[in-house]
DNA sequence: ATAAACATACCGAACAGTCGGTTTTATAAA
DNA sequence: TTTATAAAACCGACTGTTCGGTATGTTTAT
Protein backbone atom coordinates (compact mmCIF):
# COMPACT_ATOMS: atom_id res chain seq x y z
CA UNK A 1 0.00 0.00 0.00
CA UNK A 2 1.22 3.43 -0.59
CA UNK A 3 2.82 4.91 2.44
CA UNK A 4 0.62 8.18 2.89
CA UNK A 5 -2.34 6.44 2.87
CA UNK A 6 -0.93 3.70 5.09
CA UNK A 7 0.02 6.28 7.34
CA UNK A 8 -3.48 7.84 7.46
CA UNK A 9 -5.22 4.24 7.94
CA UNK A 10 -2.80 3.02 10.85
CA UNK A 11 -3.47 7.03 13.14
CA UNK A 12 -7.00 6.21 12.28
CA UNK A 13 -6.70 2.60 13.74
CA UNK A 14 -4.87 4.00 17.00
CA UNK A 15 -7.29 6.91 17.22
CA UNK A 16 -10.38 4.44 16.68
CA UNK A 17 -8.67 2.35 19.37
CA UNK A 18 -8.35 5.58 21.78
CA UNK A 19 -11.93 6.87 21.81
CA UNK A 20 -14.21 5.18 18.91
CA UNK A 21 -15.26 6.00 15.68
CA UNK A 22 -18.20 9.31 16.86
CA UNK A 23 -15.23 11.16 19.38
CA UNK A 24 -12.58 11.05 16.85
CA UNK A 25 -12.58 13.86 14.67
CA UNK A 26 -11.44 14.52 10.69
CA UNK A 27 -8.62 17.33 12.27
CA UNK A 28 -7.21 14.69 14.42
CA UNK A 29 -6.96 11.92 12.16
CA UNK A 30 -5.41 14.32 9.93
CA UNK A 31 -3.29 16.11 12.21
CA UNK A 32 -1.92 12.95 14.00
CA UNK A 33 -1.31 11.33 10.52
CA UNK A 34 0.78 14.31 9.38
CA UNK A 35 -1.32 15.16 6.62
CA UNK A 36 -3.68 17.71 5.30
CA UNK A 37 -7.49 17.57 4.82
CA UNK A 38 -7.09 17.33 1.01
CA UNK A 39 -4.78 14.32 1.31
CA UNK A 40 -7.08 12.37 3.42
CA UNK A 41 -9.65 12.85 1.02
CA UNK A 42 -7.60 11.72 -1.93
CA UNK A 43 -6.96 8.76 0.14
CA UNK A 44 -10.51 7.96 1.43
CA UNK A 45 -14.17 9.49 0.18
CA UNK A 46 -15.60 10.20 3.89
CA UNK A 47 -14.70 9.11 7.69
CA UNK A 48 -16.54 6.01 7.39
CA UNK A 49 -14.75 4.67 4.78
CA UNK A 50 -11.81 5.11 6.67
CA UNK A 51 -13.42 3.43 9.21
CA UNK A 52 -14.06 0.11 7.25
CA UNK A 53 -10.88 0.21 5.60
CA UNK A 54 -9.66 0.02 9.39
CA UNK A 55 -11.37 -2.71 10.27
CA UNK A 56 -11.10 -4.85 7.41
CA UNK A 57 -6.80 -4.17 6.93
CA UNK A 58 -6.02 -4.14 10.46
CA UNK A 59 -9.08 -5.27 12.99
CA UNK A 60 -10.83 -7.86 11.83
CA UNK A 61 -6.86 -9.90 11.23
CA UNK A 62 -6.19 -8.69 14.68
CA UNK A 63 -9.26 -10.82 15.85
CA UNK A 64 -8.49 -13.78 13.35
CA UNK A 65 -6.11 -16.67 14.28
CA UNK A 66 -5.54 -19.66 12.33
CA UNK A 67 -5.80 -22.70 13.99
CA UNK A 68 -4.81 -25.04 11.49
CA UNK A 69 -0.92 -23.76 12.04
CA UNK A 70 -1.41 -24.44 15.94
CA UNK A 71 0.23 -27.32 17.48
CA UNK A 72 -2.94 -29.88 18.05
CA UNK A 73 -0.78 -33.19 19.65
CA UNK A 74 -1.69 -31.48 22.70
CA UNK A 75 -3.93 -29.39 24.99
CA UNK A 76 -1.52 -27.65 26.61
CA UNK A 77 0.84 -26.91 23.40
CA UNK A 78 -2.59 -25.80 22.19
CA UNK A 79 -3.29 -22.98 24.45
CA UNK A 80 -0.01 -22.09 25.22
CA UNK A 81 0.64 -21.80 21.51
CA UNK A 82 -2.44 -19.76 21.18
CA UNK A 83 -2.10 -17.30 24.02
CA UNK A 84 2.19 -16.51 23.01
CA UNK A 85 0.63 -15.53 19.12
CA UNK A 86 -2.09 -12.69 21.18
CA UNK A 87 1.12 -11.93 23.37
CA UNK A 88 2.89 -11.10 20.41
CA UNK A 89 0.16 -9.49 18.35
CA UNK A 90 -0.49 -7.11 21.50
CA UNK A 91 3.13 -6.48 21.82
CA UNK A 92 3.26 -5.24 18.05
CA UNK A 93 -0.03 -3.03 18.83
CA UNK A 94 1.41 -1.12 21.52
CA UNK A 95 4.62 -0.48 20.26
CA UNK A 96 2.84 1.26 17.01
CA UNK A 97 1.10 2.94 19.69
CA UNK A 98 3.30 4.55 21.63
CA UNK A 99 5.47 5.84 18.37
CA UNK A 100 2.53 7.80 17.31
CA UNK A 101 0.90 9.11 20.98
CA UNK A 102 2.34 9.60 24.09
CA UNK A 103 0.99 8.14 27.15
CA UNK A 104 -0.67 4.98 28.01
CA UNK A 105 -2.72 2.41 25.38
CA UNK A 106 -5.97 2.46 25.49
CA UNK A 107 -7.16 -1.09 26.88
CA UNK A 108 -10.29 -1.73 24.96
CA UNK A 109 -10.30 -3.81 22.00
CA UNK A 110 -13.99 -4.02 22.37
CA UNK A 111 -14.97 -0.13 22.07
CA UNK A 112 -13.93 -0.44 17.76
CA UNK A 113 -15.36 -3.90 17.75
CA UNK A 114 -19.14 -2.27 19.16
CA UNK A 115 -18.39 0.72 17.01
CA UNK A 116 -17.71 -2.16 13.97
CA UNK A 117 -21.07 -4.35 14.99
CA UNK A 118 -22.89 -1.08 14.76
CA UNK A 119 -21.81 0.75 11.86
CA UNK A 120 -20.62 -1.94 9.20
CA UNK A 121 -23.79 -4.98 9.48
CA UNK A 122 -21.23 -7.57 7.57
CA UNK A 123 -18.86 -7.31 10.45
CA UNK A 124 -21.62 -9.68 12.92
CA UNK A 125 -21.77 -12.66 10.85
CA UNK A 126 -18.28 -12.59 10.19
CA UNK A 127 -17.56 -12.29 14.00
CA UNK A 128 -20.22 -14.75 14.73
CA UNK A 129 -18.25 -17.42 12.36
CA UNK A 130 -14.99 -16.50 14.33
CA UNK A 131 -16.06 -17.55 17.23
CA UNK A 132 -17.87 -20.64 15.94
CA UNK A 133 -14.69 -21.93 14.30
CA UNK A 134 -12.95 -21.16 17.47
CA UNK A 135 -14.98 -23.50 19.66
CA UNK A 136 -14.44 -25.65 16.84
CA UNK A 137 -11.28 -25.92 17.18
CA UNK A 138 -10.99 -25.96 20.71
CA UNK A 139 -13.46 -28.98 21.02
CA UNK A 140 -11.11 -30.83 18.05
CA UNK A 141 -8.09 -30.70 20.03
CA UNK A 142 -9.86 -31.40 23.58
CA UNK A 143 -11.78 -34.58 22.07
CA UNK A 144 -8.07 -35.85 20.77
CA UNK A 145 -6.61 -34.86 24.48
CA UNK A 146 -9.53 -36.98 25.95
CA UNK A 147 -8.64 -39.67 23.02
CA UNK A 148 -4.78 -40.06 23.95
CA UNK A 149 -5.80 -39.38 28.06
CA UNK A 150 -3.84 -36.44 28.29
CA UNK A 151 -6.99 -35.21 30.30
CA UNK A 152 -9.92 -36.71 31.72
CA UNK A 153 -12.84 -35.47 32.96
CA UNK A 154 -16.92 -35.78 32.77
CA UNK A 155 -17.26 -32.58 30.90
CA UNK A 156 -18.30 -32.49 27.26
CA UNK A 157 -15.56 -31.49 24.94
CA UNK A 158 -17.82 -28.91 23.76
CA UNK A 159 -18.62 -27.72 27.21
CA UNK A 160 -15.00 -27.70 28.15
CA UNK A 161 -14.14 -25.87 25.20
CA UNK A 162 -16.43 -22.92 25.93
CA UNK A 163 -14.73 -23.08 29.29
CA UNK A 164 -11.65 -22.14 27.95
CA UNK A 165 -12.71 -20.01 25.12
CA UNK A 166 -15.43 -17.77 27.20
CA UNK A 167 -12.90 -17.50 30.38
CA UNK A 168 -10.29 -15.56 28.61
CA UNK A 169 -13.12 -13.26 27.31
CA UNK A 170 -14.55 -12.53 30.63
CA UNK A 171 -10.78 -12.08 31.65
CA UNK A 172 -10.60 -9.51 28.75
CA UNK A 173 -14.00 -7.88 29.72
CA UNK A 174 -12.32 -7.32 33.70
CA UNK A 175 -9.39 -6.20 32.15
CA UNK A 176 -11.43 -3.54 30.45
CA UNK A 177 -12.62 -2.52 33.44
CA UNK A 178 -9.30 -2.79 35.92
CA UNK A 179 -7.43 -1.06 32.39
CA UNK A 180 -4.60 -3.39 32.86
CA UNK A 181 -3.96 -5.40 30.15
CA UNK A 182 0.19 -5.80 31.02
CA UNK A 183 -2.00 -8.82 33.62
CA UNK A 184 -4.52 -9.67 31.34
CA UNK A 185 -1.86 -12.71 29.58
CA UNK A 186 -0.85 -13.61 32.96
CA UNK A 187 -4.54 -14.10 34.30
CA UNK A 188 -5.60 -16.34 31.00
CA UNK A 189 -2.67 -18.36 31.42
CA UNK A 190 -3.35 -18.56 35.66
CA UNK A 191 -6.93 -19.72 34.51
CA UNK A 192 -5.91 -22.19 31.54
CA UNK A 193 -3.47 -24.00 33.80
CA UNK A 194 -5.29 -24.59 36.69
CA UNK A 195 -8.50 -25.46 34.71
CA UNK A 196 -5.79 -27.65 32.59
CA UNK A 197 -4.56 -29.13 36.15
CA UNK A 198 -7.90 -29.70 37.27
CA UNK A 199 -8.30 -32.10 34.29
CA UNK A 200 -5.56 -34.37 34.77
CA UNK A 201 -6.13 -37.56 34.81
CA UNK B 1 -38.59 12.20 41.53
CA UNK B 2 -40.91 14.34 39.65
CA UNK B 3 -42.08 12.31 37.17
CA UNK B 4 -41.09 14.54 34.23
CA UNK B 5 -37.28 14.08 35.64
CA UNK B 6 -37.50 10.16 35.67
CA UNK B 7 -38.84 10.28 32.20
CA UNK B 8 -36.13 12.03 30.93
CA UNK B 9 -33.94 10.09 32.88
CA UNK B 10 -35.30 6.43 31.61
CA UNK B 11 -35.34 7.84 28.11
CA UNK B 12 -31.63 8.82 27.86
CA UNK B 13 -30.94 5.55 29.51
CA UNK B 14 -32.48 4.04 26.53
CA UNK B 15 -31.04 6.11 24.28
CA UNK B 16 -27.45 5.81 25.37
CA UNK B 17 -27.46 2.03 25.36
CA UNK B 18 -28.73 2.11 21.86
CA UNK B 19 -26.08 4.26 20.65
CA UNK B 20 -24.00 5.54 23.10
CA UNK B 21 -23.03 9.19 25.19
CA UNK B 22 -21.67 10.69 21.67
CA UNK B 23 -24.39 9.20 18.93
CA UNK B 24 -27.32 10.56 21.20
CA UNK B 25 -28.43 13.83 20.41
CA UNK B 26 -29.93 16.37 22.44
CA UNK B 27 -32.86 16.59 19.79
CA UNK B 28 -33.58 12.66 20.32
CA UNK B 29 -33.46 12.88 24.08
CA UNK B 30 -36.13 15.48 24.17
CA UNK B 31 -38.06 14.12 21.54
CA UNK B 32 -38.35 10.80 22.91
CA UNK B 33 -39.06 11.82 26.06
CA UNK B 34 -42.00 14.07 24.80
CA UNK B 35 -40.73 17.14 26.29
CA UNK B 36 -38.92 20.37 25.31
CA UNK B 37 -35.42 21.55 25.57
CA UNK B 38 -36.40 24.09 28.11
CA UNK B 39 -37.89 21.26 29.89
CA UNK B 40 -34.72 19.22 29.46
CA UNK B 41 -32.68 22.18 31.07
CA UNK B 42 -35.05 22.80 33.14
CA UNK B 43 -34.14 19.45 35.10
CA UNK B 44 -30.78 18.87 34.01
CA UNK B 45 -27.86 21.25 33.43
CA UNK B 46 -26.18 19.71 30.46
CA UNK B 47 -25.85 16.19 28.44
CA UNK B 48 -22.78 14.75 30.28
CA UNK B 49 -25.03 15.56 33.74
CA UNK B 50 -28.15 13.41 32.63
CA UNK B 51 -25.44 10.99 31.64
CA UNK B 52 -24.37 10.88 34.74
CA UNK B 53 -27.28 10.62 36.76
CA UNK B 54 -28.42 6.85 34.36
CA UNK B 55 -25.10 6.03 35.54
CA UNK B 56 -26.05 6.67 39.00
CA UNK B 57 -29.28 6.06 39.05
CA UNK B 58 -29.84 3.03 36.83
CA UNK B 59 -27.28 1.65 35.39
CA UNK B 60 -24.60 1.03 38.77
CA UNK B 61 -27.75 -0.11 40.50
CA UNK B 62 -28.36 -3.11 37.38
CA UNK B 63 -24.35 -4.05 37.49
CA UNK B 64 -24.59 -4.30 41.28
CA UNK B 65 -25.99 -7.68 42.98
CA UNK B 66 -26.41 -7.91 47.05
CA UNK B 67 -24.63 -11.43 47.74
CA UNK B 68 -25.72 -11.13 51.23
CA UNK B 69 -29.10 -11.47 50.47
CA UNK B 70 -28.25 -15.19 47.70
CA UNK B 71 -29.04 -18.28 49.59
CA UNK B 72 -25.24 -19.26 50.56
CA UNK B 73 -26.34 -23.01 52.06
CA UNK B 74 -25.37 -24.75 48.37
CA UNK B 75 -23.28 -23.34 45.68
CA UNK B 76 -26.17 -24.70 43.30
CA UNK B 77 -28.89 -22.27 44.95
CA UNK B 78 -26.22 -19.98 45.09
CA UNK B 79 -25.84 -19.64 41.28
CA UNK B 80 -29.46 -20.25 40.50
CA UNK B 81 -30.75 -17.52 43.08
CA UNK B 82 -28.18 -15.49 41.03
CA UNK B 83 -29.14 -16.27 37.32
CA UNK B 84 -32.55 -15.82 38.26
CA UNK B 85 -32.34 -12.17 38.89
CA UNK B 86 -30.56 -11.09 36.28
CA UNK B 87 -32.78 -12.87 34.18
CA UNK B 88 -35.58 -10.78 36.09
CA UNK B 89 -33.78 -7.07 35.80
CA UNK B 90 -32.98 -8.12 31.95
CA UNK B 91 -36.90 -8.26 31.68
CA UNK B 92 -37.77 -5.05 33.33
CA UNK B 93 -35.17 -3.84 31.29
CA UNK B 94 -36.74 -4.80 28.05
CA UNK B 95 -40.03 -3.77 28.58
CA UNK B 96 -39.00 -0.51 29.63
CA UNK B 97 -37.59 -0.35 26.15
CA UNK B 98 -40.47 -1.58 24.35
CA UNK B 99 -42.79 0.82 26.15
CA UNK B 100 -40.62 3.63 24.99
CA UNK B 101 -38.75 2.38 21.39
CA UNK B 102 -40.68 0.33 19.08
CA UNK B 103 -37.72 -2.20 17.41
CA UNK B 104 -35.59 -4.99 18.88
CA UNK B 105 -33.47 -4.13 22.26
CA UNK B 106 -30.15 -3.10 22.17
CA UNK B 107 -28.35 -5.94 23.63
CA UNK B 108 -25.10 -4.79 24.64
CA UNK B 109 -24.56 -3.46 28.47
CA UNK B 110 -21.48 -3.13 27.84
CA UNK B 111 -20.87 -0.06 25.96
CA UNK B 112 -22.93 1.88 28.13
CA UNK B 113 -20.60 0.82 30.44
CA UNK B 114 -17.67 1.78 28.39
CA UNK B 115 -18.61 5.04 27.70
CA UNK B 116 -19.29 5.43 31.70
CA UNK B 117 -15.83 4.28 32.14
CA UNK B 118 -14.22 7.15 30.25
CA UNK B 119 -16.26 10.14 31.07
CA UNK B 120 -16.89 9.65 34.45
CA UNK B 121 -13.24 8.22 36.20
CA UNK B 122 -15.08 7.74 39.60
CA UNK B 123 -17.10 4.79 37.95
CA UNK B 124 -13.80 2.70 37.30
CA UNK B 125 -12.94 2.21 41.21
CA UNK B 126 -16.37 1.28 41.61
CA UNK B 127 -16.95 -1.20 39.08
CA UNK B 128 -13.08 -2.97 40.50
CA UNK B 129 -14.20 -2.61 43.73
CA UNK B 130 -17.93 -4.94 42.19
CA UNK B 131 -15.86 -6.68 40.59
CA UNK B 132 -14.02 -8.00 43.86
CA UNK B 133 -16.53 -7.97 45.83
CA UNK B 134 -18.39 -10.61 43.29
CA UNK B 135 -15.53 -13.06 43.33
CA UNK B 136 -15.07 -12.95 46.85
CA UNK B 137 -18.70 -13.83 47.15
CA UNK B 138 -18.67 -16.37 45.03
CA UNK B 139 -15.42 -17.97 46.57
CA UNK B 140 -16.66 -17.60 50.03
CA UNK B 141 -19.83 -19.58 49.17
CA UNK B 142 -17.21 -22.14 47.16
CA UNK B 143 -15.37 -22.89 50.10
CA UNK B 144 -18.44 -23.95 52.17
CA UNK B 145 -19.56 -26.37 49.36
CA UNK B 146 -16.01 -28.05 49.64
CA UNK B 147 -16.06 -28.46 53.38
CA UNK B 148 -19.39 -29.89 53.37
CA UNK B 149 -18.61 -32.34 50.59
CA UNK B 150 -21.15 -30.27 47.92
CA UNK B 151 -18.39 -29.93 45.69
CA UNK B 152 -14.67 -31.77 44.71
CA UNK B 153 -11.79 -30.44 42.93
CA UNK B 154 -8.19 -30.02 42.70
CA UNK B 155 -9.09 -26.43 41.94
CA UNK B 156 -8.80 -23.41 44.48
CA UNK B 157 -11.37 -21.99 45.73
CA UNK B 158 -10.20 -18.82 44.38
CA UNK B 159 -9.63 -20.15 40.96
CA UNK B 160 -13.12 -21.61 40.70
CA UNK B 161 -14.98 -18.44 41.79
CA UNK B 162 -12.89 -16.72 38.54
CA UNK B 163 -13.88 -20.12 36.20
CA UNK B 164 -17.92 -19.03 37.39
CA UNK B 165 -17.52 -15.37 37.14
CA UNK B 166 -15.48 -15.12 33.86
CA UNK B 167 -17.01 -17.82 32.20
CA UNK B 168 -20.32 -15.46 32.32
CA UNK B 169 -18.91 -12.66 31.33
CA UNK B 170 -17.23 -14.34 28.43
CA UNK B 171 -20.69 -15.67 27.15
CA UNK B 172 -22.28 -12.14 27.63
CA UNK B 173 -19.55 -11.16 25.36
CA UNK B 174 -20.37 -13.81 22.91
CA UNK B 175 -23.55 -12.59 22.98
CA UNK B 176 -23.42 -9.19 21.88
CA UNK B 177 -21.46 -10.65 19.25
CA UNK B 178 -24.18 -12.83 18.17
CA UNK B 179 -26.88 -10.76 19.02
CA UNK B 180 -28.69 -13.14 20.52
CA UNK B 181 -29.55 -12.49 24.18
CA UNK B 182 -32.49 -14.37 24.79
CA UNK B 183 -30.09 -17.14 24.72
CA UNK B 184 -28.03 -15.51 26.81
CA UNK B 185 -29.07 -16.89 30.61
CA UNK B 186 -29.94 -20.38 29.29
CA UNK B 187 -25.95 -20.83 27.63
CA UNK B 188 -24.96 -19.17 31.23
CA UNK B 189 -27.01 -21.97 33.28
CA UNK B 190 -25.78 -24.66 31.08
CA UNK B 191 -22.01 -23.52 31.35
CA UNK B 192 -22.44 -23.42 35.28
CA UNK B 193 -24.37 -26.22 35.27
CA UNK B 194 -22.35 -28.18 33.47
CA UNK B 195 -19.38 -27.15 35.68
CA UNK B 196 -21.01 -27.90 38.37
CA UNK B 197 -21.48 -31.47 37.59
CA UNK B 198 -17.92 -31.93 37.56
CA UNK B 199 -17.91 -31.29 40.76
CA UNK B 200 -19.95 -33.31 42.08
CA UNK B 201 -17.53 -35.80 44.43
C1' DA C 1 -49.28 36.71 42.66
C1' DT C 2 -45.63 33.88 42.43
C1' DA C 3 -42.81 30.26 41.23
C1' DA C 4 -42.19 26.02 39.04
C1' DA C 5 -42.83 23.71 34.65
C1' DC C 6 -42.55 23.77 30.18
C1' DA C 7 -42.00 25.74 25.08
C1' DT C 8 -39.43 27.77 21.12
C1' DA C 9 -36.61 30.74 18.54
C1' DC C 10 -32.12 31.41 18.38
C1' DC C 11 -26.71 31.33 19.07
C1' DG C 12 -21.80 30.33 18.36
C1' DA C 13 -18.81 26.43 17.92
C1' DA C 14 -17.60 22.34 15.90
C1' DC C 15 -18.40 19.15 12.57
C1' DA C 16 -17.60 16.40 7.99
C1' DG C 17 -16.84 17.41 3.64
C1' DT C 18 -15.53 20.58 -0.71
C1' DC C 19 -12.99 23.21 -3.82
C1' DG C 20 -9.55 25.82 -6.25
C1' DG C 21 -5.32 25.74 -6.08
C1' DT C 22 0.10 24.46 -5.62
C1' DT C 23 3.82 21.16 -5.36
C1' DT C 24 5.94 16.83 -6.42
C1' DT C 25 6.70 13.00 -9.27
C1' DA C 26 6.63 10.22 -13.39
C1' DT C 27 7.10 10.01 -18.40
C1' DA C 28 9.00 11.07 -22.55
C1' DA C 29 10.05 14.02 -26.37
C1' DA C 30 13.77 17.22 -27.91
C1' DT D 1 20.55 16.42 -20.09
C1' DT D 2 17.11 19.47 -20.50
C1' DT D 3 12.49 20.65 -21.15
C1' DA D 4 7.49 19.86 -21.65
C1' DT D 5 3.41 17.84 -19.87
C1' DA D 6 0.27 15.30 -17.43
C1' DA D 7 -1.08 13.09 -13.45
C1' DA D 8 -0.79 12.16 -8.66
C1' DA D 9 -0.14 14.01 -4.14
C1' DC D 10 -1.08 17.36 -1.21
C1' DC D 11 -2.70 21.92 0.96
C1' DG D 12 -5.88 24.85 3.83
C1' DA D 13 -9.52 28.28 3.54
C1' DC D 14 -14.21 27.77 3.11
C1' DT D 15 -19.26 25.86 3.38
C1' DG D 16 -23.58 24.14 4.91
C1' DT D 17 -25.29 21.71 8.65
C1' DT D 18 -25.83 19.98 13.16
C1' DC D 19 -24.56 20.21 17.65
C1' DG D 20 -25.15 21.46 22.75
C1' DG D 21 -26.68 25.14 25.07
C1' DT D 22 -29.26 29.84 26.07
C1' DA D 23 -32.57 33.59 26.25
C1' DT D 24 -36.99 34.80 26.49
C1' DG D 25 -40.88 33.84 26.79
C1' DT D 26 -45.91 31.31 28.07
C1' DT D 27 -48.65 28.07 30.77
C1' DT D 28 -49.92 25.71 34.96
C1' DA D 29 -50.41 24.90 39.80
C1' DT D 30 -50.55 26.67 44.38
Amino acid sequence: MKDSKEQILKTSLLLFLQKGFKEVTMKEIVKNSGFSKGAFYHYFSSKEEVFKEVIEVYFSKMLHLDYETLPSDSLKSFYEANLDIQHKRDSILRSWYQETFEGDFPNNLYYILFDALRLLPEIREQQHRRIHEELKAWEKVIKKAMANEEIKTTLSSENLAKQFVYSSDGIAMHMVISSSSDELFKEVKNIWDSLYQSLKP
